[in-house]
DNA sequence: TCGTTATGGATAGTAATACTATCATAATAA
DNA sequence: TTATTATGATAGTATTACTATCCATAACGA
């Protein structure tokens, strides 16, 4: 398996985290610490001490911890949306091809060893966790004219045009895969704390399966026209 | 029209704010405060200034601005429970049951004069940019088991319900609810902030039409049996 | 070899935040 | 009247989220 890195949106950072020990430890620790902490207690001093540096080295690569977060999503996202792409090449079926997304979409992430900095399963507890924080703010207008969710848009559009080519009638496809995408880590959310809020049962090692069929059912009982 | 007041779990205030006039200033200029300020930057000490009071005398009525939000949160899915059932009474149909409640849920808010010091207005936008935050945190399971978020789970299982009497083979009622619930939200700030991510265009004065357009045919067309 | 640049550690300092504690006083209820 | 309650006034603390400056060293290029 070849060693890779994401090419992601410079505004992201001040110096480029993937390039230096420094940056890739900070990627590493941040990842396993906001896991544990969740964002709130996550501080730059902590992740200093963690990695035994300081928090003046950390504000040189990232502007502030939020910056850091929207990093973090950033990177995930556009790692999905590689994973999508490898995924779906060669399959010329549109159905098949929303099933695949929908699959990658929903189903619980393992350590992908091309990238050997980031422990996947726990970014995506983050992702799941914390996502909505990057972009419920005030500032989200200046995050986005920066570019700050273009990944995460980018993978919507994407799957998006798939169902329009399903279905050209369909009027919302983006409203719908937007909608599918928060569900797929709000749900596993409620699964774990707030249990009423879902069917869903998660069962050690299925990776998320009821989440996908759940998923696969809404999205295809929504696009197909009725008789 | 009669002025009423809700009663909420006691477990999210230190002394119930609806009770006194410093109390019911506390949440009439902490909604105008939270939604200007956005949650992150709003502080007691600023609401303290705001309504000629002090810190401290805030810190008598809520533990903290968490508890606070969480406590506006809980009195807006009260008082939308309790519309829907104002509007659902000696409806028979389940089918026009469900059509109600998804119209509450997704339409825009308007003032409801019976609760004098809260503006809904103000509060449907807070609830739509910080509702989120109020659960994703990890005290959730403390503040879940101490009651905190029994209103929003009482709707999702009121509407589930319906969903069941209209369809009593649909496995995931509740899952569905909470995606429905989630993507009101959702989709109105997505329309305001990250337009790509959603085909619903508001316009002025429809009360978010296009928004329950789209919940109406996923929910129907989910729960729907197929020929 | 020398000079430049990049990198990051060390230290200090600041304004704001999120509280906690104590005391005084005014209103009210028994 | 007396006791209780509600609020205001004031002060203080630990932590957070930075910013600034200075120094050491490694790499790199001419």
């Amino acid at each position: 398996m070849a060693l890779l890195t994401l090419k992601l949106n410079e505004n992201l950072y001040i110096r480029d985290p993937q390039n230096t020990e420094l940056g890739q430890n900070i990627l590493e620790q941040s990842v396993k610490m906001i896991d544990q902490l969740g964002f709130e207690l996550f501080t730059f001093k902590k992740l200093a001490k963690q990695i035994g540096s300081t928090e003046a080295s950390i504000y040189r690569y990232f502007e502030n911890k939020h910056r850091l977060l929207i990093y973090l999503m950033d990177w995930y996202w556009t790692w999905l949306e590689h994973r999508i792409d490898f995924n779906i090449q060669n399959v010329m079926d549109a159905k098949e091809q929303l099933r695949i997304c929908i699959g990658l979409l929903s189903e619980q992430k393992v350590f992908d060893p091309s990238f050997a900095f980031i422990y996947e399963p726990a970014l995506q507890r983050i992702v799941i966790s914390e996502f909505d924080k990057a972009y419920l703010t005030k500032q989200v207008d200046i995050d986005n004219k920066e570019g700050l969710f273009l990944s995460y848009k980018s993978i919507c559009k994407k799957v998006a045009d798939i169902i329009s080519k399903i279905n050209s009638n369909y009027k919302h496809p983006n409203t719908l895969v937007s909608t599918v995408m928060l569900a797929c880590n709000h749900q596993v959310f409620y699964t774990q704390h707030l249990p009423s809020l879902t069917n869903v049962k998660i069962k050690a090692g299925d990776h998320y399966l009821a989440l996908r069929q759940f998923i696969e059912e809404l999205v295809f009982n929504t696009i197909t026209k009725k008789r």
